[in-house]
RNA sequence: GCGGACGUGGUGGAACAGGUAGACACACAGGACUUAAAAUCCUGAGGGGGAAACCCCGUGAGGGUUCGAGUCCCUCCGUCCGCACCA
């Protein structure tokens, strides 16, 4: 019997240093092998890892390992997505430069990420601020510029008058900038924008392709993407209802088929119509005003009321010249989306039908449901938005809602206003072009040079990179690359006259679009080295958190496109992640004091249980509020340090813990009881692997020819857990592959009593492999056991071991039988028995007997190898 | 409002593809070892009834399909997530 324990944290830097020495996960290109890459979402390095973050990067090490063990050639990196906010608010709290605090943070993550003893190619590690990686993001934009897939336009921005920077709409709270608190402006800016757009039918019919996607975050891309089939219907305005010029009022609308319910037309405040007319409406200019104030927070659009004024404008109905309609300027119609304007249609639209209600405008209803009779069929407080039976529509009365949207679609595309048709067919979407501009200067600086005279100039190749300027100062708030005193005068590369650098830096989701190429040749003098890129792309198994479901993986996908359409990687690289998951996250209760100060768990002691658990601050004694369990988090600070945990438990028992229990893509909620019986666990397997090594065959004696039934019992478990580990890890069911190792240590482990025949050989077969399935879970505490039952080599360099198919499948099965429907015995037969066989032997069971009385058999279902059912 | 997911013991969860519900772990109870504790090991356990054999009930609620439903269909309740004046 083992008396020792084993020592984690000693034997783990052991091994760590023993890889790293050997470079044992060092990716080279090409090789016979088939490659794959796998790549967990690069963290920001704020500070310190917590075991929060660790989840996700033990789920990738447990599948990088593994299929290293299963022969593939893997690429498994690690970087840093390093720009950002963070970095500069600390150089404005903590007078640090930015780039001294990031780069020390990485530091001190890089040293906790190797204690966590990945199997990462740490040779292929970047910063996204290191220059050399920032230089050819700058050359992708200029080459993006070149192609048209980079423009600047003016845009409404939320404005931070404080902070005097733009913000994102994320970082709008209740209308206000969640730094500085002010009350956010909308402010129309000039800014760089990635035309998405231009892929927005790409982006959106690829999606069906990722089968080893999330359906969720497909779906929630889809409605990012929001496409939607309609009709741009051009209406004219009545003479001398209308301001001068304006002839004539363009709207989208997706149901076309409901023309003849329409009431009203409502435009944006920002129309060039409502402009027009406001100008000599001082009532009018006021109202839009008014809703320009009000904002686009979601706490403003959810409060705010419906409202209308009339612009005494009137439209022409496109199908009677007779029939005048009002339009009212809004504040729900969004200038950005389709034309800024709309027909109303009250019966078919819960909005226009409250509308209407309050504006005491028509309601008539024209579509109605298939059954419902058209004299008594009304609208009440509800629109009816369902497809069904036009009514109340003249040439389409009797038709169903899609032929009535063909019949208005052709007949209106023939119709001419002016010249032009009144109407044409659109696909319009949801999705905008992709804002990149940022007022900051932890970023990547765009790489352009403003001339009075040439314009836009690309700053020349050669002089890229851009770098951002050492002595900027952050002592107030602003650009300080705009208030650099020297850094944005340049002089302009065409005509050489004095001109202004862009000051705007890109935003950080930029820098995290393309790491994942990068990553493929992370030296190479150009953005992407075209024969790695094609060798390893795409990513085969991608693993991050949710909350990138939309921004992150869209970007990448736009860039792995707009990469494509520059000619940095090829067009037939449709998707960058072939496979994608996400993890749940790592919760933890929260700790405050009386006077709401958050508390490390660290700080605080916890008794009781149940409704009697009372927490105290451990330093002063005083009572603790215990919040409710939530995300990891610096800021509710209730986070538990790398370096802590490892320091006393080891990072095997850190990667156990976030594996085992809860399903990878559901949270699981840190407990010191479920620490403990990780940490109980890694000692176990250590005793046990030391048992068998005593009871067991020294290792390489040969394979007996006999195994007794306890043998061959044991030997059966074994490969049967193998099996089903392998097919567990693959499927990224890391739960139930933990299960499925407890239940075969617990079978292992009562089997070491057994003295059958070859059961010393069977025990050593058995530790061996189960040695080898903890590895990729707990390498560290696998290669310990490898050494102790008698090897020189690395475990981590032996294949994965593959189950004897003949072990897997039993001579007897054992099945339930039921009777009508319940289990009423069970019944151990051949596993080749016949129908016949198994109904006469479950017939006899003397549960059935009894259970059927004297009842007569009606009938006897056989499911051969799984159930018996008979039914009487 | 629209879209989606989920609901299983005291707890986390398992159950391939409609075929023995509750694997495995945690917590709990009893026992062994120990002067004692820790550690470790063994045993028990969904609920109810019964001395036991065994019987009844049981996967949020109700209904349906089926020889058979945690799993499929319908309705409802609850929880969570995403989008949100998108025309």
């Amino acid at each position: 019997m083992a008396s020792e324990r084993y020592n984690a944290p000693v034997r783990e830097k052991h091994w760590q240093a023993v890889w790293a020495e050997r470079q044992v996960f060092r990716a080279k290109d090409g090789g016979k092998r088939p490659k794959s890459y796998v790549l967990e979402m690069f963290p920001y390095p704020s500070g310190r890892i917590h075991v929060g973050h660790s989840r996700n990067y033990t789920m990738g090490d447990v599948l990088a390992r593994y299929k290293r063990a299963k022969g593939f050639n893997v690429l498994h990196p690690m970087g840093w997505d390093a720009f950002g906010m963070p970095a500069e608010n600390a150089a404005m709290e903590k007078r640090v430069h930015p780039a001294k605090w990031t780069y020390e943070n990485i530091d001190v993550m890089r040293a906790q990420l190797r204690s966590m003893g990945l199997s990462i190619d740490w040779d292929r590690e970047f910063a996204t601020c290191d220059p050399g990686y920032y230089k050819h993001q700058q050359k992708l934009f200029l080459d993006f510029l070149k192609k048209g897939l980079a423009y600047r336009k003016s845009s409404k921005v939320n404005w931070d008058p404080v902070d005097m920077t733009v913000l994102a709409n994320e970082q709008v709270i209740d209308g206000r900038g969640w730094r500085s608190g002010a009350p956010v402006e909308q402010r129309d800016l000039t800014q760089w924008f990635f035309r998405i757009t231009k892929f927005s039918d790409d982006l959106l019919d690829t999606l069906s392709i990722l089968d080893k996607w999330p359906e969720k975050v497909r779906l929630m891309q889809a409605n990012w993407i929001g496409r939607s089939e309609g009709l741009l219907v051009r209406w004219a305005l009545v003479p001398g209802t209308a301001p001068k010029g304006s002839k004539e009022l363009e709207i989208y609308t997706t149901r076309p088929d409901t023309l003849f319910g329409a009431s009203f037309m409502a435009i944006a405040p920002d129309h060039p119509l409502a402009k027009a007319a406001a100008k000599d409406n001082v009532e009018l200019a006021a109202f839009c005003a008014e809703c320009r104030r009000s904002g686009t927070s979601v706490a403003a659009l959810e409060s705010a009321e419906k409202m209308g004024f009339d612009t005494g404008i009137r439209a022409v109905h496109p199908f009677d010249p007779n029939w005048h309609l009002p339009v009212y300027v809004t504040n729900f119609i969004l200038m950005d989306y389709g034309t800024g304007a709309i027909f109303g249609c009250p019966s078919g639209d819960q909005r226009d039908l409250e509308f209407a209600r309050k504006y005491k405008l028509p309601v008539i209803p024209v579509v109605m449901p298939k059954d419902a009779d058209p004299a008594t069929f009304t609208i009440g407080e509800t629109a009816y938005t369902e497809d069904g039976v036009m009514i109340n529509s003249r040439f389409l009365d009797g038709l169903d809602t899609k032929a009535a949207f063909e019949a208005v679609a052709e007949r209106l595309e023939k119709e001419k206003l002016g010249r032009k048709p009144v109407a044409k067919r659109k696909v319009n979407y949801r999705l905008r072009d992709w804002g990149i501009s940022r007022q900051r200067y932890w970023g990547c600086p765009i790489p352009v040079i403003h001339c009075e005279a040439c314009g836009i100039v690309p700053v020349p190749e050669s002089d890229l990179p851009v770098l951002l300027p050492d002595d900027a100062t952050f002592d107030v708030p602003g650009n300080p690359l705009e208030r650099h005193p020297t850094w944005k005068h340049v002089p302009c590369p065409q005509c050489g006259k004095p001109a202004r650098r862009e000051t705007d830096t890109m935003d950080t989701f930029v820098d995290s679009s393309w790491y994942f190429v990068r990553f493929t040749a992370p030296h190479a003098d150009t953005p992407v080295n075209a024969k790695s890129a094609n060798y390893w792309l795409p990513v085969d198994q991608y693993i991050g958190g949710i909350e990138h479901a939309i921004l992150h993986l869209l970007y990448s996908r736009f860039f792995t496109r707009a990469m494509g359409a520059t000619g940095h990687l090829k067009k037939s690289l449709k998707e960058p992640f072939a496979a994608l998951f996400t993890q749940g996250m790592v919760t933890h209760e929260t700790y405050r004091t009386r006077n709401g100060q958050w508390l490390l768990p660290a700080e605080v002691q916890v008794e009781g249980e149940g409704e009697h658990r009372k927490a105290v601050q451990i330093a002063s004694g005083q009572p603790v509020l215990i919040g409710p369990v939530e995300k990891m988090s610096k800021s509710k600070k209730n986070i538990v340090d790398l370096d802590d945990f490892i320091s006393q438990f080891g990072a095997d028992t850190a990667r156990w813990f976030v594996l085992s229990d809860s399903p990878p893509e559901r949270d699981v909620i840190y407990t010191d009881v479920g620490v403990q019986g990780a940490r109980r666990f890694v000692q176990r397997v250590w005793r046990l692997a030391e048992d068998c090594a005593e009871k067991g065959a020294p290792s390489g004696a040969p394979r007996p020819a006999v195994f007794g039934p306890q043998a061959e019992a044991l030997r059966r478990a074994v490969h049967k857990a193998l099996n089903g580990v392998s097919h567990n890890i693959e499927g990224l069911r890391f739960n139930v592959a933990v299960a499925q190792i407890y239940e075969l240590a617990n079978t292992l482990q009562a089997a070491l009593g057994g003295d059958d025949e070859g059961m010393p050989w069977a025990i050593r077969e058995a530790a061996e492999l189960l040695v080898q399935m903890i590895g990729p879970m707990m390498p560290h505490l696998a290669e310990d056991c490898w050494a102790r039952l008698g090897y020189n080599t690395l475990l981590v360099d032996q294949p994965w071991p593959e189950p004897e198919a003949a072990l897997l499948v039993d001579d007897t099965i054992t099945i339930a039988v039921q009777v009508n429907g319940k289990r009423r015995g069970e019944l151990t037969i051949a596993r080749t028995a016949s129908k016949d066989e198994i109904e006469a032997a479950a017939l006899q069971l003397e549960p059935v007997v009894r259970a059927m009385a004297d009842r007569p058999v009606k009938k006897v279902i056989v499911v051969p190898q799984r159930i018996v059912n008979v039914v009487g």
